[in-house]
DNA sequence: ATGCAGTCCTGTAAGC
DNA sequence: TGCTTACAGGACTGCA
């Protein structure tokens, strides 16, 4: 599942082969994406040259220069990969950039949660991103911002991590392997949250995100990088897939509970529901 | 205003 | 063995 560290690999792992290739032609699939590519969009692509790619949130942003700017988003199957232009065409990819010097940039996805978007001019994309309301980065994150965005709020801190609006980057592996790092209970609500635990928790979430960027991300199922490679951080997951499994940390044993629609995996010894617990028990809420 | 449940989508794996 | 069902989750919609 494509979150910050996934999406960052793969722009980085874009980025020496793609930058400087000019686009010849696109071809694209029938089946419903998402975010849908418009045909409308293929003359500002032919013929423009890759000026530069950088991420935002879980976004990539392929800046074209004065034609304008192609937001990809990831989904949840989602890959963008450079292959040569006489490579088989894969199953499920649904549009395909044709660039100079054989290469071709394709996007493939199999549940069809993500795809493609041009947007014209220079700061059509910025516009669209506006529009979602992204959150900073965690690294931008201002602490007072933080303090007040988790006191301000009555839901559990689990859904509050997972809320791009108020923070970008983390999904559910991320979210979870942070809440272990710091300790904290996913079902804790924002606003019972103290000051130190949530400067622990922001800190645990960049350390998390930094570490699992130097793994090229984690690969569960059908994540790859910009060239195709399988991420390494699922090797360091703590927590994340690991239910019934012991926690590394503690006599405990890692468990799932279903929170706002998604699996959290924590470890209820490790991360008391009681703030300042010790892990004396393991509390069930 | 706020938070939660439902929805999309298909491959994989568990269960009968 | 073959079928059915549950599950995975990012981001959006609609409801309470």
């Amino acid at each position: 599942m494509p979150e910050l560290p996934e999406v960052e690999t793969v722009v980085r792992d874009l980025r020496p082969v793609l930058i400087g290739r000019v686009f010849l032609g696109v071809s694209h699939g029938e089946l419903k994406l998402r975010h849908a590519w418009n045909p409308d969009w293929n003359r500002f692509i032919i013929g423009s040259k890759v000026h530069s790619i950088e991420r935002r949130a879980k976004w990539i942003v392929i800046d074209l220069g004065a034609p304008g700017t192609v937001l990809v988003h990831l989904g949840m199957t989602g890959q963008l990969t450079t292959q040569p232009a006489d490579s088989p065409m894969a199953d499920h990819v649904h549009l395909c950039f044709q660039c100079d010097a054989g290469m071709d940039l394709r996007y493939r996805d199999i549940r069809r949660f993500g795809g493609a978007e041009f947007h014209a001019g220079p700061n059509g994309w910025k516009e669209r991103l506006k529009q979602a309301g992204l959150g900073p980065e965690p690294w931008d994150m201002k602490k007072s911002d933080w303090l007040a965005a988790l006191a301000g709020s009555r839901r559990p801190i689990k859904s509050i991590l997972l809320d791009q609006r108020v923070l970008v980057g983390l999904g559910n592996i991320y979210a979870d392997e942070s809440l272990f790092q710091a300790r904290i209970h996913p079902l804790r609500l924002g606003s019972s949250l103290q000051p130190n635990e949530c400067g622990r928790l922001l800190a645990s979430a960049c350390s998390v995100l930094d570490r699992a960027i130097a793994s090229r991300g984690s690969t569960i199922r059908d994540y790859v990088g910009g060239s195709g490679l399988r991420g390494g951080y699922q090797e360091s997951l703590a927590v994340y897939g690991r239910e019934g499994m012991d926690c590394g940390a503690c006599a405990g044993t890692v468990v799932r509970q279903v929170i706002s629609g998604r699996s959290a995996h924590f470890c209820p010894s490790c991360q008391p529901i009681e703030p300042g617990g010790s892990g004396s028990g393991h509390v069930v809420p």
